[in-house]
DNA sequence: CTGAAAGCGCTTACAG
DNA sequence: CTGAAAGCGCTTACAG
């Protein structure tokens, strides 16, 4: 015999109170026809009884699990946790539960996470693909964030856009000489903004780029970038291609006694934590991660109302290029971060 | 009638391969006594029509949804990705689903995001409680991870040793002064970490401490932290109790041409993904995050077989105080993050 | 307005 | 070694 709930169950309220299930399960849903003081009656009880409803009972009836997945190709990024807390807003709004997957290491790591998703029976999910992979079937609807300029993409940032924002920026600022600093040369997103940045210029302004990865390459991890060179050279301005580059270039120019951002300016992208707190404060550039995190979201629950959820199909959304929002800083201010603990 | 489910279910399976559900199941599982040959037959059968057992049916039956939650105060917090990276590690490794819950804003929120999960029908949860809240009733079993020094707790870091190892530390250095810089007083974990820093502290070694929320009360949101005026006073440390505040230590200090670590030194808390990217490379103390998880889940995992899942209890561990372990650095190195997009 | 009944997919105790 | 049957808790189409 399978094992009781401990809890109460709708065939325990509906006995208790001389009634069939039925009319506790609509008094419930608010659904049935039933009459107003037998369903006031019926919520009653039910509440004082503390009543939760099995989600596994439910769920099989009616085959909607009310959970959606969200596979990261890592947790620890930084650039991640915005993301989740936007995700886990957005489905909590739409009335569903987030369980995570992280696809750290491989793309092996990857498939897993979407595997083991589906057998928790995730009704659809949401993915950021590991760099250089492509969705294909994971036997449920699937939202995929990654660059606009990555086929099979649900909803990116936009990241060029993103980046013609700093070269306003820096040409506002009168800059003409400008070093991207990036990491890695193979990254989406890294070239999307670099393009970006090289497109914006305006005339009488050049740039050259610097991939930290290849540097490093070279000279061993954690070697200086020059940037102290650089500014011999002409730079004025050091647009790096993720906060983390920036605070890296940042220090670098600091310790080497150059004022910033009185000689040098430094911005960077993603807003990430530390990004009001350093000093002198970094102007980045945001993405807007409500907004791609509703639209994920969104165009997810719309497709497994349409089409079920157990086709392997790409959620496709109506908008799916979400502007970056420039943040120029000039003093630094408080982390927007309370202390939790 | 209720949906059929479009994926293959034991029914399907039985009848296609001529054999009764129970023996399919038998066979699938493992469990049951099949003979070798039919066990095969029926695996690969399953295999080829890609089947997926329903966590529903399967849910219903046992009683038991293979999902845990997680309920974080500000997921956002640079300090939890990496928490929920070991927790969803310790739980995939055990068996279980994490489903995650965002606390953030206010006691209420946490209520709410303990309910939602229970109404998810998780098996039992990872708390990380708001500041100052205690976690009463939840109907399932409880870890919580917290402060060693806050009552209810299943597990911690122990912040007092990871103070007097930063502190061990500046002796060994020959630091006399020392500033240290905490944000909120009223934060049991900073002020677990800047206890273990004054009692480590030797003879002819002094202390004193700075409170940014107090001093932001006074002079505003950003304002300087002034150490430079403290380096004069004779304070040759600085040791943050976040790397946050340090990262803040660290650039205030080489902006008003403080040479860190020939003048000044820097020391933070956490290990947070900036500490080895800055120049110079912080030192830092971590927080032993997948022991942390581990002990976390494997204790909420025993007490659910032990117990069930229906009992409100709090989850205690053997081991409740996990050490935290100083990771001095002296010159920059590589982010240990790749580039995932 | 209310109830009896079917059935979602699974596992397990029991019978053969 | 294999199968028939019960039942976990729910929702819904149908009957009254």
């Amino acid at each position: 015999m399978p094992p009781a709930r401990s809890g109460p169950n709708l065939s325990r309220i509906a006995t208790s109170l001389g009634v069939s299930v039925a009319t506790v399960s609509n008094a419930l849903s608010g659904k049935g026809r039933v009459s107003e003081q037998l369903a006031e009656r019926i919520k009653e009880h039910a509440a004082s009884l503390g009543y939760v409803p099995s989600q596994a009972g439910r769920a099989l009836r009616t085959g909607r699990s009310g959970v959606l997945g969200l596979v990261l190709p890592d947790i620890a990024n930084p650039l991640f946790p915005k993301l989740a807390q936007a995700i886990e807003f957005a489905a909590t709004t739409a009335g569903y539960g987030v369980l995570i997957a992280d696809s750290r290491g491989s793309v092996g790591a990857q498939t897993e996470a979407i595997n083991r998703l589906i057998e928790r029976g995730v009704e659809g999910m949401v993915i950021v693909p590991r760099r250089g992979t492509r969705i294909s079937a994971a036997s449920c609807p699937v939202a995929v964030i990654d660059t606009a300029s990555t086929p099979g993409n649900t909803v990116a940032a936009d990241h060029i856009q993103g980046g013609r924002a700093i070269a306003d920026h820096l040409a506002e600022l009168g800059h003409k000489r400008i070093l991207i600093i990036g990491n890695n040369p193979g990254s989406n997103v890294q070239n999307d903004r670099a393009g970006g940045i090289r497109s914006g210029l305006r005339a009488g302004m050049s740039s050259a780029t610097l991939w930290i990865e290849r540097l490093e390459r070279d000279r061993g991890d954690g070697c200086p970038l020059g940037l102290k060179e650089k500014v011999k050279e002409g730079f004025t301005a050091f647009a790096a291609l993720s906060d983390l580059q920036a605070l890296r270039a940042l220090t670098e120019l600091q310790r080497d006694g150059i004022d910033v951002p009185a000689t040098a300016s430094v911005t960077g992208f993603d807003d990430l934590i530390w990004s009001p707190v350093v000093t002198p404060a970094l102007t980045t550039v945001a993405m807007d991660m409500g907004t791609i995190a509703t639209i994920a979201i969104s165009s997810l629950v719309r497709t497994i109302q349409t089409m079920g959820s157990r086709e392997g199909i790409l959620v496709t959304a109506d908008a799916d290029r979400v502007p970056m929002r420039l943040i120029a800083r000039q003093s630094s201010g408080p982390s927007a971060l309370a202390d939790p603990l």
